[in-house]
DNA sequence: ACTTGACTTAGAGTTAACTCCAAGGATTAT
DNA sequence: ATAATCCTTGGAGTTAACTCTAAGTCAAGT
């Protein structure tokens, strides 16, 4: 498989594939005797994965240590699995985050739908009663 | 309430508060006749809005947008809730792919646990049957 | 009044993660 | 075989979002 088609298929671009190469997000990818980077099914594997990581928002500099602990062989599965247990920690946090976020861009949004029938844009808080003195603008 | 107080309150430094405030995530914030900052519960609110935004990721862009428009006045509600909107669906977006994410993350370290205990890292996809050319040796 | 420590500004510097560039080699179509 | 188009590399440049620095001001304690 050509740069081409895997930098479409994970929506990234052939830079991107390159660097990740480069600094060791993922290992060194198959080439034609011409030494162009012809992508395996474990290289396309090794992609996706960082892709969906990258997605995530876990570092670079995170998947790098993957990589090389991989590299070192097998007696790295304990350090591995601590370091993806270490990247779902940090996500799950991630995750709780985007949650309360995306609850408080709904309250808004809703209060933003009243007032927009109304004229009134009253901004008690979610949760608490709507107290007067809350009632001026604001946005 | 100070600099100081409202950086350890949000978790951020005042270097960052001022940032806000010198580009324009926040709206001026109340000075002492010094011209120190004196932040009120306007101000707080403000705050807490930004660092809950920019911790799922929304731009600072995005903010400073919003805070123009809010500047603009009333007449400007409709193009609030839309970038309100906009900026729910990035979330939702980032979510699903967080949520991808740690599904991944969970099946490897599953795989890794059992291979901890059994020395074989038995690398099948989820959902699929696992193959026995696929038990190779794997990241 | 003086010192100490926090606060102010404008502007420069840093970091992570790409992204682009120039010079040249490989492949494909004529 | 020659042009066109892709690929290669090393290294420089960019972007977003801070983060730091220098030079000075303010406020609290003695």
């Amino acid at each position: 498989m050509t740069i081409k088609e895997v930098c479409e298929q994970f929506d990234i671009t052939a830079d991107t594939l390159r660097y990740y190469e480069r600094v060791g997000v993922i290992p060194e990818v198959s080439r034609t005797k011409g030494g162009i980077r012809d992508y395996s099914e474990e290289d396309i594997k090794w992609v996706q994965n960082a892709v969906c990581m990258r997605n995530a928002g876990v570092p670079v500099e995170m998947l790098i240590e993957y990589v090389k602990l991989y590299r070192e062989g097998d007696g790295t599965l304990q350090a591995r699995r601590d370091l993806l247990t270490e990247a779902r920690l940090e996500i799950k946090k991630q995750l709780d985050k985007i949650h309360e976020t995306l609850n408080l861009l709904d309250y808004k949004i809703s209060k933003y739908d009243e007032a927009i029938q109304t004229g009134i844009l009253d901004w008690g808080e979610p949760g608490k009663k709507t107290d007067s003195k809350v009632r001026k603008y604001n946005g």
